[in-house]
DNA sequence: GGAAAGTGTAACCAGTATGGTTACATTCAC
DNA sequence: GTGAATGTAACCATACTGGTTACACTTTCC
């Protein structure tokens, strides 16, 4: 089951973005978004973590871009929401096989390169490309 | 959850390969995997779906590769057992609001760079290159 | 100082995907 | 026909996800 974490995260962004600076609730991104405000919260943490935004906390409170949208790549969204790996190695293949023995090296080799080229791709989208297009 | 089908296909290709064309049985595979003949069986149908592999049934039945490893793509093991994408949009975005409104498009425009990416990396990975590394 | 507005987070629930298991119909070799 | 093997349905335990409620804590404003 793929999680639509990024999916949020990048909405919400884009949200953000829009509002120019002006701090925006988590209740007026789950309107958007149409979700509940805990969930946005849980993402806005995870993006805060990463240094992708700023949040205030209090009345008058939100969030706000901690930089401008040309300088915030897709990748530090995805990394910072979204941990795993996109497959996941089979838990204990049998040692006294020679396959059993020596796959898991070889499946972690094609998992980097993977991950490799999906954090190329997400390196040379931004933000703004996001809003240009929308 | 990432699920280790694509790993558990992996690994039985390179079983098959192995067996230099000697059928292997559904059992002798998930000894080496150390998991359920079932769970072998259904990566096996899926790979069979794709014309990966030939499966015999009955008496002295199993699994062979279709084809010579170095003409065996790890994207066709990926495609036959993976379907899914990386991440999952979100369900409902509000329609009145101009972000939720378009959201959806750009994000199927960034799912599918990183589904070209995957793309492009696994279709120049063959078993042939698994068999070496072991 | 107190009220109001907001975040941070824990706890719980429902829905769903996954892998493991049993069971059984079906197919094939001998 | 018998035995060996696949194909597949059914069921279960586990885990992840998103939705929800609840509440502590922080900040602004009066």
């Amino acid at each position: 089951m793929a999680s639509s974490r990024f999916a949020v995260a990048v909405h919400t962004l884009a949200l953000l973005a829009r509002a120019g600076g002006q701090p925006l609730g988590s209740c007026a991104i789950a309107r958007s978004v149409n979700t509940n405000p805990v969930v946005i919260r849980r993402t806005l943490c995870a993006l805060a973590r990463a240094r992708v935004i700023r949040v205030r906390r209090g009345a008058g409170g939100g969030a706000e871009l901690a930089r401008a949208p040309h300088a915030i790549r897709l990748l530090e969204v995805y990394l910072a929401v979204n941990g795993g790996s996109t497959f996941a190695l089979h838990p204990a293949p049998r040692r006294r096989c020679p396959v059993g023995r020596n796959i898991h090296s070889v499946l972690c080799w094609v998992q980097g390169e993977i991950d490799e080229a999906v954090r190329r791709t997400l390196a040379e989208i931004t933000l703004q490309d996001v809003l240009e297009r929308l």
